[in-house]
RNA sequence: GGCGAGGUAGCUCAGUUGGUAGAGCACACGGCUGAAAACCGUGGUGUCGCCGGUUCGAUCCCGGCCCUCGCCA
């Protein structure tokens, strides 16, 4: 398998779309964002057909735990068939979900959510985190009492005998379900920061504004109105909003760029040169890669 | 030109009855296991517009100057 991850705006889909046409390749999305069906200009849909893109509606609340077993399922249909499986994604959460078997805990059971979450109003940060000390002291001591949502959620697991605790910790291993060679696309500061001021016009150019209307028209979940740019293309004035909308996205590849440092075992490579050209060297390391016996050496 | 308001962190602003200052956002670093474009933690990064006066001590009080905004000419 080949995985491509990498701040926005590198150029991922063109890679993807050049190493598409080169092999017979099956492309899969790890990108929360591109799940959804709605806002292909604001999320920047590829245009190459790739898996576990435009699945979602609006409406869907997002959980990488649904994702994962999609993208498990699309990628082991793929090998079968004699395809090579091309993660491609800007997720790290969803990234590393679509390459390993992370054994995610369960969904929370229906009610409990609203129910511990006002547990946590009413006890407070310290007191909901003492609830949880004496319910599962791992979990306690792998969240801090302000992070809400993750208090909450550990709550949940342990009111049904689970854990928060990992059982074993593979989001940051190199573990993965199949032989995988991970490239990260990398750009200098600058030359990101441009290319992300030209996408946002060129979003403006296609249409992202009446885009934005019409999602915001129909219901929308939580998870699908944390889109970069919905909120702001909806409510400033263009000029403003194109403003808001590059710093928040160069703000956002900047969290990217953290997660792929911290990527194990990941190649990085330039993507300052043609995508044909990169694709080429990805087909190639893979291949080398692929020809020596199973290593976990980098 | 007159009157009024204001100049404090990268931005928006708070504050000090005189003892050299702090919030939010931004930024930097770190964490993260069914919300991840989310969430959380740790960092203050500063000629308090300039010059002078009063004072043991001025960002604060006094005088002058410069700049910005508003209203009136």
């Amino acid at each position: 398998m080949i995985a491509i991850f990498g701040a926005t705006a590198t150029g991922k889909s063109a890679v993807a779309s050049a190493i598409f046409e080169r092999i017979s390749a099956e492309l899969v999305s790890a990108d929360s964002m591109q799940a959804y069906r709605g806002l292909p200009i604001l999320t920047n849909q590829p245009e190459e057909p790739t898996r576990l893109v435009g699945i979602w509606e609006l409406d869907h609340e997002a959980s990488v735990g649904e994702y994962a077993a999609l993208a498990h399922e699309v990628i082991d249909r793929a090998r079968a068939g004699t395809q090579v499986p091309v993660v491609v994604g800007g997720t790290g959460l969803y990234f590393r979900a679509a390459l390993s078997e992370l054994e995610l805990p369960p969904a929370p059971v229906p009610g409990a959510r609203e129910r511990i979450e006002s547990l946590y109003e009413r006890l407070g940060p310290e007191g909901a985190h003492a609830e949880l000390r004496g319910r599962d002291p791992r979990a306690a001591l792998a969240v801090h009492a302000n992070d809400r949502k993750r208090v909450v959620r550990a709550l949940e697991l342990a009111e049904s005998g689970r854990s928060l605790a990992p059982v074993a910790n593979k989001l940051w291993s190199e573990d993965v379900r199949h032989p995988t060679v991970v490239f990260g696309l990398d750009l200098p500061k600058d030359l990101l920061g441009e290319r992300i001021v030209q996408r946002a016009h060129r979003m403006f150019d296609r249409g992202v504004e009446e885009e934005v209307r019409r999602a915001l028209a129909g219901a929308i979940s939580a998870t699908a109105r944390q889109v970069i740019g919905l909120h702001e293309v909806a409510e400033l004035p263009r000029r403003e909003a194109i403003a808001a909308l590059v710093a928040r996205t160069a703000r956002y590849a900047a969290y990217q760029r953290k997660w792929m440092r911290r990527i194990p075992g990941i190649v990085s490579l330039s993507a300052d040169r043609p995508p044909g050209e990169i694709a080429d060297e990805i087909l190639e390391v893979a291949r080398t890669r692929q020809r020596l016996p199973a290593h976990r050496a980098g």
